[in-house]
DNA sequence: ACACGAATTGAAGACTTCTGCAATTCGGCA
DNA sequence: TGCCGAATTGCAGAAGTCTTCAATTCGTGT
């Protein structure tokens, strides 16, 4: 397995290794949303959400498109939705006996999907 | 969902996101290992290896004890097989028309196990 | 053509991560 | 006890990421 393979997959992580670019992901599993709905449920300046939005957008995790006087943002593919979930799941084990986060996780675990 | 844990789940991706950090967690989904051979297959200084064991363990993705005279290093949940396989079918989706390291992913896959 | 809101871009400063070196710790064994 | 290899730690410079500001683009509607 070549090193540039390596590379890939590392940065395909690192792109999910951001709180805004997590909070967008889980939002856009429900359906393609516009930025206007993303900026009015994450609580931070339109120019970093555009940012992170690039960052997602130069990996292909998230592809955009426009609809009206509006910019819709989707996830590229469904796959996106395993990683969370498997991402979750890690948390919960990880956490299963340390600090209170844990019994946060589990409270939301069914809304947050 | 709070801030707080969207920036643990955030840590928990951007854990993932270095090239050496990822080889080690594939390595490990074999069972445990020294560190002696992490370092034998991944050609990396050993207190490099060292700093990003040391990450992995900080999350906690990853579990160290001593056997003998060696430092072995095991995953502390099988999870973590499923976000990597996740991990990989996003890459095979997202290259899909792009480059040439699909195919290299595709030839590799599954003796990358 | 003009003005407006929506979204993006560019750039700078603060901050974090990465890498390699030298020094250190730690256990096992003569 | 003293030595040896295995692994870790501390540190400093280089490289990368994050955030915010101001400026810009782009389409829509008048």
């Amino acid at each position: 397995m070549s090193v540039p393979l390596y590379q890939a997959k590392a940065e395909m992580f690192r792109t999910l290794g951001h709180p805004v670019r997590i909070r967008v992901l889980e939002l856009l599993q429900a359906g393609p949303r516009p930025v206007r709905d993303l900026l009015s449920e994450i609580d931070v300046e339109p120019s970093n959400l555009s940012q992170q939005l690039a960052v997602l957008r130069r990996t292909g995790v998230v592809v955009s498109f426009r609809d009206g006087g509006l910019v819709m943002y989707a996830l590229s593919t469904p796959d996106v939705a395993d990683l969370l979930a498997a991402g979750r799941r890690i948390l919960g084990a990880v956490l299963s006996d340390r600090d209170g986060l844990l019994a946060e996780l589990k409270a939301h675990s069914a809304a947050d999907q």
